[in-house]
DNA sequence: ATAGAGGTTCTAGCGGTGCTAGCGTTGCGA
DNA sequence: TCGCAACGCTAGCACCGCTAGAACCTCTAT
């Protein structure tokens, strides 16, 4: 039992290690450097290992995703709590979120280009993904006028997500990203009042 | 003379081969499937020719991906004229820009994912590229209020392909993806009066 | 007509990828 | 102390993008 036990925590211990590595391997060159030979370099074991944890290189790089949800959750949480009212709130997390992008490529690549077998809009999908889009939702709620919320803040969040993918890809110059913000701020925090 | 321009034309009339064998290939079974064995293989030429017409796989996709940008400004192009007031315009172009990126995900995909260095924002993108830009722009020209046009049409668009990269990706649930989509024009079509 | 020159296309191979079969070792349990 | 099971390793598979150099074919000039 205690030896049973003890081999489960070297084991979990040695799979947050090859989480860890790949993630700062990614971090660091690139989703493209991350090959499984490095990695099995990196955390000083022979490759097999790795298929002993994860079925494929996609789990890992679904593994190092499901860290970056809880990542982005905390820093939306802080940012929309830090916030006065609704309007800045809303602006809050938008910078929050495309700082998160901006700041980690990677994380932000593997958790919305990558991995692409990972359960989003279902009980199933990760918890933190729930946490992460729970933020999102809150700092929508008071724009949400007649709009489902939740449709709604899938909308903002695809607006968010195309305009960091573009300006990683080249397609947006990265000049105006923050004017750009402001006018989709702008135009998510005015309810339409009439439809008519 | 004549001889040095008929083979020209026959390098120009393989090289269109190529790029269309490419798209047809990557359009029935994915980008992941275009390997420069099966793309030669199917041009019934060996690799090297491959290269003797392109620097390499990614000038390929870029050649695909320009292609894609002429069909896409004609579509949204035809959608936009045949619109009756600026609202419906709006609506229709968004559909017509959604509609292309779901029947052609390859396409799609070669031109706003893959293809790196293809060049964007300057004078030195593709015409076809400010041609596709430029029927966005006219269709979000009446909704602009007081914010500046370029940069308003590059957010709705970031907006648009953030719906359709997500929900591709298996992130956004397809069903409810027009209502969405309604949203988001709702958004866009309500010029905020103040900004105070 | 024919020999040579030049360009074009092919065969073969390099170093890399993700992944796995099967062997050797190690350390626990009887 | 001995057998066995679990574990990690070496070696290798089929494939990738890409390229050097041989082979071939066509056009030119004698």
């Amino acid at each position: 039992m205690s030896i049973q036990s003890r081999r489960e925590r070297e084991r979990a211990k040695r799979e947050r290690l090859i989480i860890t590595a790949a993630r700062e391997l990614a971090e660091a060159e690139g989703w493209e450097a991350v090959t499984t030979r490095r990695l099995a370099e990196r955390v000083e074991y022979s490759q097999p290992v790795l298929y002993s944890h994860f079925t494929g290189k996609d789990a890992i790089m679904a593994a190092v995703a499901v860290e970056g949800f809880a990542d982005v959750a905390a820093e939306l949480r802080a940012a929309r709590t830090a916030a006065t009212d609704p309007r800045q709130a809303l602006a809050a997390v938008s910078a929050a979120y495309a700082a998160f992008a901006e700041q980690r490529p990677a994380l932000y690549e593997a958790m919305f280009s990558l991995a692409t077998d990972l359960p989003f809009a279902t009980p199933e999908a990760p918890a933190a993904l729930h946490a992460a889009f729970g933020e999102l939702r809150e700092a929508v709620r008071p724009h949400a006028g007649d709009d489902d919320l939740g449709l709604l803040t899938e909308t903002f969040w695809s607006s968010l997500h195309g305009l960091m993918t573009l300006m990683r890809g080249g397609r947006l110059p990265r000049e105006n990203h923050d004017r750009r913000l402001a006018i989709l701020v702008g135009r998510f925090s005015c309810p339409p009042a009439d439809h008519a």
